[in-house]
Formats: C-alpha cells, structure tokens, sequence
DNA sequence: CATCTGTTATATTCGTTGTATAACAGATGT
DNA sequence: ACATCTGTTATACAACGAATATAACAGATG
C-alpha cells in the first residue's frame, strides 16, 4: 500500500499513518491476516523515526484494528475489525457534530451533506485501485 | 448561549470554544448581527485567560463567522456566514474521510452511517433548546 | 551466532497550548 | 475631562506533545 504524508499538515504524523491504514482496511487493500512492514522498514521508507511507526501501531493495536506479535511482525488482525462500541458512539459523535455544524452554518442543505458522505463511502469502498 | 468545556479533553480550549460557537450559529441559538461577550467578560466567566477567548474569536473572524469591531465588541456576522468555498471543501474531506473509513472498519452500513448523519443535523437544526 | 522482530529507556529539539501581566488605542458614558 | 469599556499587542513562562536520535534489551528465526 502506498503512504502519502504531508509533512506541513498540522495532523501528526502517527494520526496520519494510523487514518492510512484504516482506510486501507476499509478500502480491502489491506486484508485480516495481511502484514504490515516493520517499524523500521516503514520508518526509512517514508523518512520518520522509528518511534513514529511505533507510536502508529500501538494505537492501532490498542484500538483492536492490528494486532503486534513480538518477533513476528504487525498483522491486520484476523479475528476481524473492532465493532460499534459505546466508546467509539461516543469518539465518532465528538467528530461529526463539529463538521456538520459547520456545514450547516454554510448552508449546507442535508440531502447535499449526505450526498458527500455517501459519495466518500461509496469512494472508499470501491478502492481496491492500488495502482496508480 | 451555555458554554461547556472538558478540561481533560484533548481538544484545545480554543477550539472547543469555536466548535460550540459555530454549533451555537448552526442552531440558531446565535443569530447574524447578535453580540458576544468580551474576551474578558467570557474569559472569565468560563475561567479561562483572556488569550485562549481571543484566539478562538480571532480564528472565527479569519474564517467569516463573526466580525469583531474595535470598541464594540464581537458580532455573529450579520452579512451572513461563509459559503462552500473550495478551501473548506477540502478541510472537509480531511476530517470526514477518517470518520467514515473507521466505520466502515467496524462494520456500520452505509445506511446506518447516513441516518447517524441525518440524526445529527436534525438535532442540531431543530434546537434552538436555550432552556435545559 | 548473526539477524530480524517489537520493546523500552533517555535525551533533545521544537512548536503549541494556556496562563500571567502589562500596556496601548479608540470609543462610550457620566 | 475622566473613568471605563472594547479589542489589540507584546512579553514571558510553564507544561505538554510531536518528532527525532541513540542505545540497549529480549525473544524468535535462519
């Protein structure tokens, strides 16, 4: 999969690896059981410390979307993806309110908001593009 | 309009305050040409430094929400708000992308995820609540 | 036994967040 | 005139987070 990093973004890089590769997921260019490259090769592939990578993993692991194996390596975990918990209700509400709030304060009209929603679902779903 | 801010959150004084405000506006519970109080009378009232109100205010000047006049103090835009410009067409991708590859991560159905989508804006749009 | 894996421990640099004072400049009300 | 309100600007400081840089450890593999 390829990582794309903006480097003068003001997300972190480790949020930015971690949005990556859960989009990869979604996407099926990633798939439970799939390896990911160790934190080293990743860290000197993209140009970041190794404890960025590391940082990225760890939280995805935390999370339940990968799991670590100590001498292993990392692997999309392959007893499936983390469900709908009440923590993750309650992360995904802290995200959304402020986007559609602000949409609406533009005068977004609701079926034209769920219209881009729904067209970035369908974007991401049909992704497995991997070459470009 | 009722302030409330999480001290333990990690989201930023600042843009808790823009969040709200701009919900505030989306609501109707701020309307164009209504004043807000003083980087030193809210400051205090919520017991934060003069600053963190100033930022969060300078921040919603820069991007069209509120007009600020030297000795009069700070205004919801009474010439209405910002539109969709190309700008936030893109600060909007960035933070809806994440989001809906996460639920598609945990398995949320399109239709699901666009009633949570609707839900919000009509909760958002159908308070003007003030009275809790 | 060298080499790979994740892991842990320090230390350092840099930018952001938030606070704390202080002062300035213009408008308003008495 | 004068006190008082407004936003604005300038510093300084503490605390934290992000990212880097080394180094070392521990277990598995070839």
């Amino acid at each position: 999969m390829i990582i794309r990093l903006d480097m003068q973004s003001d997300v972190p890089i480790y949020t930015q690896l971690m949005n990556q590769i859960i989009e990869g997921i979604a996407s099926k260019q990633l798939a439970p059981g799939e390896y990911l490259p160790s934190v080293r090769s990743l860290a000197s592939d993209i140009g970041v410390n190794l404890h960025t990578v590391n940082k990225a993993y760890t939280l995805l692991k935390q999370e339940g979307f990968i799991q670590i194996h100590r001498q292993k390596g990392v692997v999309v975990n392959p007893d499936g993806m983390p469900g709908i918990t009440p923590d993750y209700q309650h992360k995904q509400e802290a995200q959304l309110r402020p986007v559609i709030a602000e949409a609406i304060c533009r005068g977004m009209d609701k079926t034209e908001l769920l219209r881009i929603v729904e067209s970035f679902y369908d974007e991401i779903t049909q992704e497995p593009k991997e070459n470009a």
